[in-house]
DNA sequence: GCTGAAACAAGTAGTGT
DNA sequence: ACACTACTTGTTTCAGC
């Protein structure tokens, strides 16, 4: 079994926060030695714990000031596979699932503005084969926007599947 | 005017996917000096373009295999704000959105099963005060995730607001 | 606005406890 | 499993073009 230790967790901690924190500086903070920082992260990447460091951009400083989830209903279930391979040529969308309720496929738009999000819509995502219709959740504002909790992490056995 | 150029695209394409590749190793990529792309990442960061360096976390491999995004639909709109405050509060709410059409506010959930996201929606965010109901829409699978392009942004002028 | 060199700091690997 | 040391590599600054 993995464990995930005081020591892990407080890791994890900081470099979700600053990937580019010096390792050195991150094992002057827990009284550690750098070379424990250096083993321990490169066993959370064999994990897969983590995978890669990403640096974040402000698609609004970019441009993209309209942020949209769209929920897609299908004609018929079977359209699904392809619908998908239709969206991932679609820029705009950044992310697509597969849900449960009321959609099939709820995904994520960054478009410049209304128009822009409009066209993509209209011209290109209701053209797609088996697209039946969709609806459009604008965000007018996003009110906060965090990662997953590592409270209680170091006791519970999160690893056993 | 700020301008937006072909380095500037080609470093942020780089640490977008990788925020700690060496500034030298990228410089080499693009035949520049390693002191020029410091300059533009720090030229970044002060527009605002680029914030902070994250280490991806795998949620999934922390134990939380259920994603859900969630409608949440108000008694009345005027208690949007008591209500953000109030999901504020619950760790497995990432985000948390402002949104047009049917639902007032939409966010993402990350519980560790079904049984956990039941509890979570039956037991906090139904009992918080404006709150009328909820849809979820729970992930089955995420078929793709993806940053903004960047293609013809050293073109456009996206900056001037 | 960009380069190149020099001083400094951090990452990495091997060894020993 | 961890720390220490020596070695390699990257970062940062600044003079000069």
């Amino acid at each position: 079994m993995n464990h995930f230790d005081y020591v892990d967790q407080q890791i994890l901690l900081q470099i979700r926060e600053d990937a580019r924190k010096p390792f050195s500086q991150i094992a002057d903070d827990l009284k550690i030695s750098n070379s424990l920082v250096h083993q321990r992260i490169k066993k959370l990447k064999q994990r897969g714990v983590i995978a890669k460091a990403e640096f974040v951009v402000d698609e609004k400083q970019l441009g993209f000031r309209t942020k949209s989830y769209v929920g897609i209903r299908l004609r018929e279930a079977r359209y699904a596979e392809q619908v998908v391979e239709g969206l991932k040529k679609i820029p705009e969308i950044l992310e697509c699932n597969y849900v449960s309720g009321h959609y099939a496929i709820f995904i994520l738009i960054f478009a410049v503005d209304n128009h822009h999000l409009r066209k993509v819509l209209y011209e290109q995502v209701h053209h797609i084969d088996g697209v039946a219709g969709t609806d459009s959740f604008i965000c007018f504002d996003t009110n906060f926007k965090r990662p997953v909790s590592l409270d209680s992490l170091a006791k519970k056995n999160v690893y056993d599947s």
